[in-house]
DNA sequence: TTATTAATGCAACTAAGTTGCAAATATAAT
DNA sequence: ATTATATTTGCAACTTAGTTGCATTAATAA
């Protein structure tokens, strides 16, 4: 759970998603960051914090790569067991703390899943 | 449910999908039938196919895009409410016939869901 | 058979994500 | 403090999935 240093780079990443409230894909972040660092490190940092257990990642319904603050998550259970929802009307994504249950599959090893609703958000909903 | 016109690279692509046991990804299709068609066509054919409600495509866990047949889903729920498995050993990408129920969303409108579940499958959990 | 409209090939493009390497910076050792 | 070491960063170049415009070809309708 320790990153291996802390850099300015590291701090301006997870300054921004102690303030986020939603999940964030990697394209905003590189863009949102263009002044103060390279993309390369972005990536570079966002793979480090997911291994060290501060975010995780998941796949976007477009393909993208977004990033959420593991909150409930602890290093047992980093790989996202909660669904993501994605509002398709104003894009949003955020990590739904509702348990979605996977039934047992008959002679497979399920390892991971990954549940991406999509729909409208709560302020899209009105 | 009508494609436009069946052309020899639709019933190529077709031909492959009835065969096909599992999923495959749009990468994988080109791949193969580069001797017969451009990729443009193939991604051209995939879209017009998906419309016309006899594939389905979903986003695999690497953000390449898959596609397979609708065995079970008509016009109605062509929208894949079937899990899909990526086998964490061999690649393979199977659509499962399981129910995965996903709980209301408190204040929000569920419109699309996708379960995308991985680990070993059948033939690699021996 | 001809006219019309959709489908294809091709080349060039866009954009996300990756890699190698040299330079910079954080931490550990003295 | 100062130096040594190991990690992190920037940069440029690259890879690869997917898209677009346009001219040509092929399928269906007239």
């Amino acid at each position: 759970m320790a990153i291996i240093r802390k850099t300015k780079s590291v701090e301006a990443l997870l300054t921004l998603f102690n303030k986020a409230e939603n999940a964030m894909s990697v394209v905003e972040l590189v863009k949102q960051l263009e002044d103060e660092m390279n993309k390369t490190t972005v990536y570079r940092i966002l793979d480090r914090l997911e291994e060290s257990g501060h975010l995780h990642s998941f796949i976007g319904k477009d393909g993208l790569t977004w990033y959420a603050k593991c909150k409930d998550c602890d290093e047992a259970h980093h790989h996202d067991a909660h669904p993501h929802f994605q509002c398709l009307n104003c894009g949003k994504v955020e990590c739904l703390s509702v348990d979605v249950s996977i039934p047992k599959i008959p002679k497979r090893e399920v390892v991971v899943s990954h549940v991406l609703i999509q729909g409208k958000c709560e302020s899209c909903v009105k």
